[in-house]
DNA sequence: AGCACGCCGACT
DNA sequence: GTCGGCGTGCTC
């Protein structure tokens, strides 16, 4: 939650570039906001003589035994009167200056009160890794710890822990850990430590904040000169020099003349060159990519692009395009005139790594204009893309999630494309954020538009840019609020069809003697994909091999011994031992041969994983060449991508994955997709699980068809007759949301209602329950508050913890004063956590 | 997050 | 009695 003394009115925020001005009034004092997360605090430090700074500015500060980050907020020209002026302790550096736009400041302020967070916690998520800077207690050998014979030393005794961490120690090349990784490692490790430093074997040691640098690198430039008293070599070099446009690293240039730094340094001394160092920006790698042009456009997506060029300030618009309807080529023309205006744009997309298409084609557009920045990238390109971003150069940033702090002050448009998709929101850890919501915010604030991307529209965005459902088919537009658009492309690109979608009932298919996981339909479809060069996708709910390990005779089930979960069995190769796996906590151990309960080596698997699929598939359809598209097959970086180009090059006919294969995937050559089982999606018990379900499965019938040859989907299923088979069926997106909203109404759930979920959790399931019981007692007195729970979370313990949840559900207009959310914190004891969901998309 | 302080049970 | 477990609270 934020500090009530820090809001903008309050505080003097400062804009980027603007000139540091020296005040009239002498400050010697500065209110900073630290990186504790004990204490949302403001703490006061003193200004040393030599250090400029300006509230805004990024600080390290000693803080306890320790330094750590810090905001400063304001000055003070006098220390706070009850503080003894001895304890006030000086800033230690600046990090970075002149951070925090006010508009951007007023965002992270929101968020941390929406979301119930300290500020300081959304700060840390808007940031890069490593500009918040903290240092760590460490231990390390000296050299006489370094010799291994201390052990046989019988004149030294030590005790077997402290003998335990010295081995630790041992064991690297180094000699040094952090004392929070041998804590980890030895139990009660503090005292081992101890006695390791009485003895003088080992020291610790207090290292200071590693922070990110800029990467420097040297680079030469030619100075205008005649080359007289020049040698030969060196006449040679610099005409090299010349030859490249003036300027080269100097790396490249050595290399180039193979020529040594001894010339150059001479060189650089008779006043023909400068070297310098410069600061290079890592980036990621990406190949290059041939310029690509403008496409011509559908009516549609004329009229569209027109509509939202034509805006000006914050809108929201809904830009719902069915599956392969061009919205992409939508988003790269609006941003295209921006860019010219010295604006920049930020998309946001579901998961990076699963979009290389899109990023691609960006990249082939823009060229080096586009930035993509997301988690997987190494800290130093985050810090580096950050800086870059920082800048105020017009750029694209791609991004996920978190890319919506990206720190451009040139904000010209923000773009969340597949907005529907749940990866927007962060569950853990808080604040747990709607990229969404955070969007809405952010566009109001620098007041540019959003547009909202969608085939399948979240019913929070189909209902805030109209409330009435326009008539089918989908018009072209309809008008919601004033600053809300709704722009629909209702046609495929080249008047492709959408595919025909099939639903075969498999309890039939059973009914007629057929027991394999694929219908007569499926299999036969899978038999033409070779004949006619065509290519296929088999979509799963689930990953590895089956969904769960059981014994015949006794029926009893392999679980995880931390979770309350069945272990999921993963064939990892062939001879190699085989695999049980947890899905949430990720314990493995290896296949019994026998029941654990009845000894029966009847040990069987049930349900089907990809994994089980695909072997299912080298058994029936042995000439089918297939490539596994999940997160055990796809979890390197760039694995994705390869898969990807493997499938595009026609290594393979057919792509078997689960849930990513939704995700923007645009592949022409593929005319089949294939449902395994719909029934998995079909039945889960959260009141969002019908969208989800019929998201997931239009999303990857829209997979089909989007080449030269029509699309075929093959969706199998026990329950035919199901509202979501049928709006998938018929791509009725229209009647659906007209069905699940007069649902969600009912029941005043999202987006009519709104939700706050309380999860708490904690190993001792007596004290979890306790305190969830009294959290909710003491809502109970609350008005239009509806309380649900408090109930074991429907996977009640997950890595040893009990979980339960408290769900308060109340009217869409009123936000729930839990203005004492701290009270309510309080009542949580030290060994229970608890974290405030605002807007939970996760329920279960 | 660390790290001190300080209060209880098992041992010399 | 003392040592060492761990719960509680503070860091300008």
């Amino acid at each position: 939650m934020y500090i009530k003394d820090v809001s903008l009115s309050s505080m003097a925020v400062a804009e980027p570039g603007e000139l540091y001005q020296s005040k009239t009034t002498f400050h010697r004092w500065i209110e900073v906001l630290v990186d504790c997360p004990g204490s949302s605090d403001l703490f006061t430090y003193k200004l040393p003589a030599q250090l400029e700074i300006k509230p805004g500015d990024i600080l390290t500060v000693p803080f306890g035994a320790q330094q750590v980050g810090a905001i400063a907020i304001r000055f003070l020209s006098q220390p706070p009167a009850d503080l003894a002026p001895e304890k006030i302790r000086e800033v230690e550096d600046v990090v970075s200056r002149g951070f925090f736009p006010s508009t951007y400041w007023e965002l992270l302020n929101r968020i941390a009160a929406y979301y119930y967070t300290p500020l300081i916690q959304v700060i840390r998520v808007a940031l890069p890794p490593g500009l918040l800077g903290r240092s760590q207690r460490r231990l390390r050998l000296t050299s006489l710890g370094r010799d291994q014979d201390v052990f046989s030393n019988t004149s030294i005794f030590m005790s077997p822990t402290a003998q335990q961490v010295l081995q630790l120690l041992q064991k690297t090349s180094t000699g040094d850990y952090s004392y929070y990784y041998i804590q980890q490692k030895v139990k009660s490790a503090y005292r081992g430590t101890r006695e390791l430093i009485r003895l003088g074997l080992a020291e610790n040691y207090l290292e200071p904040p590693r922070l990110n640098q800029p990467k420097l690198q040297k680079a030469v430039t030619l100075l205008d000169h005649n080359d007289e008293d020049l040698s030969t070599r060196q006449k040679e070099i610099v005409e090299v020099l010349r030859r490249y446009g003036g300027e080269l690293w100097q790396s490249e240039l050595l290399q180039t003349c193979s020529t040594s730094t001894s010339t150059l340094k001479a060189l650089e001394k008779k006043g023909y060159i400068v070297i310098e160092e410069r600061e290079i920006l890592r980036r990621e790698q990406s190949p290059l990519m041939a310029g690509d042009q403008a496409k011509s456009l559908t009516d549609a997506q004329t009229d569209a692009l027109e509509r939202i060029k034509s805006l000006d300030g914050f809108a929201q618009v809904l830009l719902h395009g069915v599956t392969g309807s061009g919205k992409t080529e939508v988003y790269l023309q609006a941003i295209a005139p921006l860019l010219n205006q010295g604006k920049s744009a930020l998309v946001l997309v579901p998961e990076i790594g699963l979009t290389p298409q899109l990023t691609d084609r960006f990249r082939a557009r823009f060229g080096n204009k586009v930035q993509v920045y997301h988690s997987a990238l190494s800290d130093g390109e985050r810090y580096d893309t950050w800086r870059q971003m920082f800048t105020g150069e017009a750029q694209v940033v791609i991004g996920t999630r978190s890319a919506i702090f990206a720190p451009l002050p040139n904000l010209g448009l923000i773009i969340l494309d597949e907005e529907h998709d749940s990866s927007f929101k962060q569950d853990s850890p808080i604040p747990t954020y709607h990229a969404r919501t955070v969007a809405q915010w952010r566009a109001e604030l620098e007041n540019c538009p959003l547009i909202l991307g969608s085939a399948t529209p979240s019913l929070e965005s189909w209902v805030s840019v109209g409330s009435t459902p326009p008539p089918n088919p989908l018009p072209a537009s309809k008008e919601g609020g004033p600053d809300s658009l709704y722009l629909s492309l209702p046609e495929r690109i080249n008047s492709r069809p959408l595919p025909p979608v099939e639903i075969v009932d498999m309890r039939r298919e059973l009914q007629e003697g057929n027991r394999s996981i694929f219908s007569r339909s499926l299999q036969e479809a899978l038999e033409q994909l070779k004949e006619r060069k065509q290519q296929g996708i088999l979509f799963i709910h689930r990953r590895g091999h089956s969904t769960f390990v059981s014994c015949r005779s006794c029926g009893y089930v392999l679980e995880c011994p931390n979770c309350d979960v069945s272990l999921a069995y993963h064939h990892v190769e062939e001879g190699a031992p085989q695999l049980l796996r947890c899905h949430y906590c990720n314990y493995g151990r290896s296949h019994p041969p026998h029941c654990p309960e009845c000894s029966s080596p009847y040990l069987k698997f049930f349900g089907s994983g990809t994994q089980r699929v695909a072997q299912e598939l080298n058994k029936q359809f042995p000439h089918l060449r297939l490539i596994r598209f999940d997160s055990d097959t796809t979890r390197n970086k760039g694995s994705h991508r390869n898969l990807l180009t493997q499938f595009a090059n026609g290594e393979a006919d057919l792509l078997v994955g689960t849930q990513m294969l939704t995700k923007g995937l645009d592949l022409p050559q593929v005319t089949l997709v294939g449902v395994v089982a719909a029934d998995g999606l079909l039945h889960l018990s959260d009141y969002r699980a019908n969208e989800r379900a019929f998201q997931t499965l239009t999303q990857v019938a829209g997979r089909a068809g989007r080449g030269e040859d029509p699309g075929r989907v093959i969706v199998q299923t026990y329950t035919p007759e199901h509202p979501v088979i049928e709006a998938v069926k018929t791509h009725d997106y229209q009647s659906f949301c007209d069905a699940e909203l007069a649902q969600r109404q009912a029941l005043n759930y999202p987006p009519m209602g709104r939700l706050i979920l309380l999860r708490l959790s904690s190993v001792d399931p007596i004290q979890v329950q306790n305190t969830a019981q009294i959290i909710a007692t003491n809502f109970s007195s609350q008005e239009g508050l509806e309380i649900l729970g408090p109930a074991p979370a429907s996977i009640l313990r997950v890595a040893n913890r009990y979980r339960w949840q408290i769900l308060l559900k109340f009217a869409a207009e009123s936000l729930p004063t839990l203005s004492d959310w701290q009270e309510i914190r309080a009542l949580c004891p030290a060994s229970v956590s608890l974290t405030i969901d605002v807007d939970p998309i996760n329920i279960m």
